[in-house]
DNA sequence: TATCAACACGAAACCGTTTTCGTCTTTTTT
DNA sequence: AAAAAAGACGAAAACGGTTTCGTGTTGATA
């Protein structure tokens, strides 16, 4: 019953010819005769011959497979990135190895080394809480020594030379505060995280600096910063109704779901009486009522970059290190959470 | 600058011994001499050697690698059940491999057929779409003839031979359906996919049979067929109008939140007017407004169910084919679409 | 007919491990 | 002191391929 796999060993005693032949019979090599081909090759065909990939990768040092580590895989925005990687890499004749971090840096690390290992041709990876929080990034320096590829998207750091692929943060969050004020608002409240996230940070940036160029004041006491894991509701609660703003910007998706939901809670209309902005286009946003307007990350599209830029470095020959970052646009998918214009 | 990584051989050249030598030291064998392992032992981790992890899947037939293959990562319920694979496998010391589908056949086949070429020890699927509809197994059948274990979560079939994991949908229908009757409902429209699914073949027999054992007749005008991509809301919206149910059960969490949308904007109330249940525990249904009681599936349980599954499979030594199923008991996650009973 | 390509194939090294089976020393036993 | 038994290490095969470099046959050339 147990049909064994077939190797060119058994092609080879079969047909009483040697390794070798049936090596090259079966990559159509010149030196091989036009018999000793045919033969060769029917007889894989019939038995189904396939190359043992993992005899091929020892060969090789290629292994075909590129590593992906990321934080956690139920946020949509994670797994549309995904999405992009494996479209591009399957393509490309590429296998998609997942690890989940877990937002914990000591996860991050041994997956790394597991992979690192001569499983991986490459990675593609987004910094876990924990590494950005710690800011120790000799895991990922140690890999980047040994010449192995990496691509960081989203969660990014400069301390480490390599390719990024992230969007333009501060632009976004500047084109959603924007929107807000030109609806006529002016008291935003923000909705982050912590601080030691580099994407909330440049949200934050882009967002005072919307103020800014409007003529306001930046009023901290309109930011509040949530802890990114177990959010609390009645936290948001007491600040929305001890500031009362007439709009809301959240740096995610949840954050303004949850924003949302305290002031219709209150009675409030939304968007007439108070808009909503968040970051991150996803189910949520797009399934709320009423829908969310949201700035939108393009992860598919941000997987697909990072996949490309990775598997090129992978293939290229030359040794040169010239690092590229890749600047993504975000886009602003406006929704019912806000005013139209029109 | 390139630290190229290091190899039993640059050991053993050094440190004038011989390959095997050093192989031995470095797994604290009784053959080598407490002198000669300590200096070897030394020496690695200094240059912080680690066995190449290609070298050694081939030399044991043994990869340490598991391969997924489902339809969609960007469903919610695929994603948790990643989540409880990643959890349990990478604490017995495995990656996951994942592929997807994208609900196609043939990209079913050509992932299959990519990783069971010595990439990986054993499967973990969820068939696509395609695969279900055009009733084609031949791919599953080799594998599993190669030896090469497999277990089949949520989509599976009767016609392969091998361990299973899936919800009691029968019974996860049955308990939302007489959850609704209990209620006093009883024009229950069901919102379904096309046929080919088990999946749904299943939560409509569940749905049927409460009815009729609660004594009602199965009226086919209550129930919708809808493809299961590009959702089509004003078809939705057609039908609600048409027979203007007291309640609505959807086989999955999207066509619910569909209809809900198109009951509130008829004016009706959720749930005083109508009640609301979907299948498929996520987001979408705990953040909707109101949120929306529901059939939970333990995606997480499930995919560590599987997982455990198939790892036992790799690691017995026996070859007996023995294939369990494994049926999980789903859980009704009552929120504020239906009427609370208390 | 001796020489030389061209042809068709095989031997062997190699990728990085693991593991079995020698083999050479040294120590113990009688 | 000779024989046996440990002790410590190396050689080599194996995993399943690829590839370089022979080498033995042909057939053509001089």
């Amino acid at each position: 019953m147990l049909k064994q796999k077939i190797t060119l060993k058994h092609i080879a005693k079969e047909l009483d010819v040697s390794i070798s032949t049936v090596s090259k019979a079966l990559k159509n090599s010149e030196e091989i005769s036009r018999d000793t081909k045919e033969k060769i090759q029917a007889f894989a065909k019939l038995y189904n011959y396939k190359p043992n990939n993992i005899a091929i990768s020892l060969k090789n040092k290629r292994t075909k497979n590129i590593g992906v580590i990321i934080p956690d895989i139920v946020h949509h925005f994670f797994t549309t990135v995904i999405r992009g990687i494996e479209n591009y890499a399957n393509a490309k004749g590429y296998n998609v190895i997942v690890c989940l971090s877990d937002e914990s840096f000591d996860k991050e690390v041994i997956n790394m080394e597991m992979l690192a290992n001569g499983s991986i041709d490459g990675f593609i990876m987004s910094l876990s809480a924990g590494t950005e929080k710690k800011k120790d990034f000799n895991h990922l320096k140690e890999v980047t020594e040994q010449g192995i590829p990496m691509v960081l998207f989203d969660r990014v750091t400069s301390e480490i030379n390599c390719d990024k692929v992230l969007i333009d943060d501060i632009q976004g969050a500047y084109v959603a505060t924007k929107k807000l004020l030109d609806e006529g608002r002016r008291k935003i409240a923000l909705l982050t995280t912590e601080d030691f996230f580099s994407v909330s940070m440049n949200r934050n940036k882009g967002y005072r600096k919307a103020l800014k160029d409007f003529g306001l004041e930046v009023n901290p006491d309109l930011v509040l910063k949530l802890p990114f894991m177990d959010i609390d509701e009645a936290k948001i609660e007491e600040f929305l109704n001890q500031i009362e703003p007439d709009a809301i910007l959240s740096v995610n998706e949840i954050f303004g779901i949850y924003g949302m939901r305290v002031v219709q809670r209150k009675g409030l209309n939304v968007p007439k009486d108070i808009s909503i902005i968040g970051f991150t286009d996803g189910l949520l946003a797009k399934h709320a009522n009423p829908s969310i307007t949201s700035v939108a990350q393009h992860g598919e599209l941000m997987g697909e970059t990072a996949a490309k830029m990775l598997i090129e470095k992978v293939e290229s020959e030359n040794e040169e290190e010239t690092y590229r970052t890749e600047i993504l646009q975000p886009t602003l998918i406006e929704r019912e959470s806000t005013l139209n214009q029109v």
